[in-house]
DNA sequence: AATAAACATCGAAATATTTAAATATATGAA
DNA sequence: TTCATATATTTAAATATTTCGATGTTTATT
């Protein structure tokens, strides 16, 4: 029975596939929720829905239309809060888009 | 009358508004353009429009749309060359995008 | 239990995007 | 000049997206 030894694997970021791109570029391929992703820098590290319903003009439904999209995506994540809602900025996720984008310039 | 002295100003990256990311995250969002894109990295640093349409499975009109969307996204810079065109990648505008991503994080 | 608040879903209208066929334009070659 | 090649534009069809009003669901409060 041979030896088993520890394998150090080395992945800081998982490859994206183009699917995933598509997706993460068409979340963000709307200003209106550019500028739910731009209102976390305000806020320490968490947004409610209902402060995305005060910053957007736009009904209820649309709002949720757009969160819906960003989570989708995976670059929100939403945690239920009673029968609130309050979403995560998923750094992960936009960390390895970026990466995507930055190894295109190779 | 007060000397003036030499001011050095820092900007290594345009700030750019959220219409202009909405249109290079729209631009980004098709898994042909995406496809484009990444195709520069097995070439030198340019693309032949004839290149482009042995990549992609589509007709030469839809090539040409596709390219113009780059192209209108200011991600690629078209360079007329006889009666072929060529282009290269706008690696300024790729840099200042992500950029607008990387200060999300903040 | 009844009500209100927070959010999601459905349905429909308006608009935008993707694609290809047909056609146009520009350039190089004969 | 005429023809062929490379790319763009126009038009139309199919599909997707955005938005809102109406309604549904879940949860907290009274």
């Amino acid at each position: 029975m041979p030896r088993l030894y520890p394998l150090l694997i080395w992945s800081r970021a998982r490859k994206m596939d183009n699917k995933k791109i598509e997706k993460i570029s068409r979340a963000l391929s709307d200003t209106n929720r550019i500028a739910i992703l731009q209102e976390f820098k305000k806020k320490k590290d968490c947004l409610y829905c209902a402060e995305v319903n005060d910053l957007l003009d736009l009904t209820q439904p649309s709002v949720s239309h757009h969160l819906k999209q960003l989570v989708d995506a995976d670059l929100l994540v939403p945690q239920k809060e009673g029968r609130n809602f309050k979403y995560l900025l998923n750094e992960t996720v936009l960390n390895e888009y970026i990466a995507c984008l930055n190894s295109l310039k190779d």
